[in-house]
DNA sequence: GCAACCTCTGAAGAACCTCTGAGCGACGGC
DNA sequence: GCCGTCGCTCAGAGGTTCTTCAGAGGTTGC
């Protein structure tokens, strides 16, 4: 299900092993799709229902990065996370939170380099915000930094900018998702499904067609007067490719 | 180019080893979120809860600065400065005390080169004292000295002067943080939520718009009349960037 | 103790985004 | 070619997020 991105190439930290990640939920729907999808992209992963449990498994399986949910059926996750720092000195945190939990203080949390994304959300963003930790910490993820680069298309991904052949683009929030994922993925097709799993939020029961509505808004964005680089692949999704294949 | 991408790149002292901190404080999160922070920025960072403790691992550590909180549970912050001093002669130490104690007392110790913050601070500021701290002593930060530039907005830290193509900016406390956080992450969107914890103090319950509040006094005062630098990213946060883009 | 100034709150309105439904067009099989 | 299916796009309702105003309360400096 999770098999796009060149599957198997596991990533590799600094001192040459591969990435490790603990995901810390008690929803056991939420976390196999985010084990997957980490697995997915490269990750060696591991996960535990409950705050006790995660952090003995920290102790042997010494994660470069957890995804921990903010409510956990025993321990509360701040003090999760100062466990965590302590028994592991470099580690990144991505919190996950109920949206109106964010009123229960979760500040500073930001400040010390680990971040936060409130439920219900998409996949791509958790994806992008690990990343993002795991480059501001230094263990460098994708080599060249936060360029995406797709024919004569830029993404920047900190200013979350775009630029086709020198003009500059806006977006908005799910434009921009999907046109991430899009970027991540060239030349390759991907399906509705995949999309819609991917850029939409988890609990979203799209009937609709969203896909399709917001393909066709970056084609007016990205492709306009333009050779496009946006394909349809009748009965199978969309390709984003560069004009010389 | 000449943006200052978050280090992984650690800070060094003139001696070419890293800057090193240490910081004594007793309440954990503080003592969390400060040394998240300042690791963030680069140093590498050690903490202790006491001035026992402290004073123990100063003489194996050998920080460069010190962050050191008046209020301690064993020993008198006094003390543990004098302590310090005999043992590492060249050190910079920053001192957290409450808003109404002993002002005068501090007011004394700082004459050595040292500065205070009163609580509650933002970290902001605390990291900004001890960059000038640091500068003061001649253990070099940034090369290029105390000035800010984004475009033809320019911001000198010590004189807490800020001018845009020529014109002299009135800013307030807030908004002049607010202004220099940005400054400082040039082209890179910040969440709310990341200038929440940067710029407020870590006790801030905030629950209203304050950070849209002061963009929008900021946007006021910095981009009258001219082409904007202060750009909103719905759903995400702010950026601020010159124009040419 | 007063004036000047600053910070935050609440509320109202504006701007913007997302999704729905529907109609139309394009494609491909037969 | 014709028809059915699939894909594209329009227009608009509804919701969310941002902006700004006006004012209360606090702080600072004189």
């Amino acid at each position: 299900m999770h098999t796009h991105r060149r599957p198997p190439s596991p990533l590799h930290g600094p001192d040459g092993s591969p990435l490790r990640v603990l995901v810390i939920d008690d929803e056991p729907d939420l976390t196999e799709v985010l084990s997957g999808a980490l697995a997915g992209e490269g990750w060696e992963v591991r996960s535990a229902a409950d705050g006790t449990t995660a952090l003995a498994l920290a102790r042997t399986f010494r994660p470069h990065a957890v995804v921990l949910d903010w409510m956990l059926p025993d321990i509360d996750g701040l003090q999760v996370l100062r466990q965590l720092r302590q028994e592991l000195k470099t580690v990144c945190v991505l919190f996950l939170t109920a949206r109106d939990a964010v009123e229960d203080r979760i500040a500073g949390i930001t400040a010390g380099g680990d971040d936060y994304v409130t439920k219900p959300f998409s996949l791509e963003e958790v994806l992008a915000r690990l990343r993002g930790l795991l480059r501001r910490a230094g263990m460098a993820h994708e080599p060249d930094g936060d360029q995406l680069v797709v024919g004569d298309l830029v993404m920047d991904e900190e200013a979350r900018e775009v630029v086709r052949g020198g003009a500059l683009i806006e977006l908005s929030r799910t434009e921009f998702e999907l046109l991430r994922f899009l970027m991540r993925n060239p030349r390759r097709v991907l399906s509705k499904a995949q999309i819609l799993d991917r850029v939409w939020s988890y609990d979203f029961g799209g009937r609709s067609h969203v896909v399709e509505l917001y393909i066709s808004y970056l084609r007016k964005k990205i492709d306009a007067g333009r050779t496009p680089m946006i394909h349809t692949v009748r009965g199978v999704g969309y390709v984003l490719k560069p004009e010389s294949s």
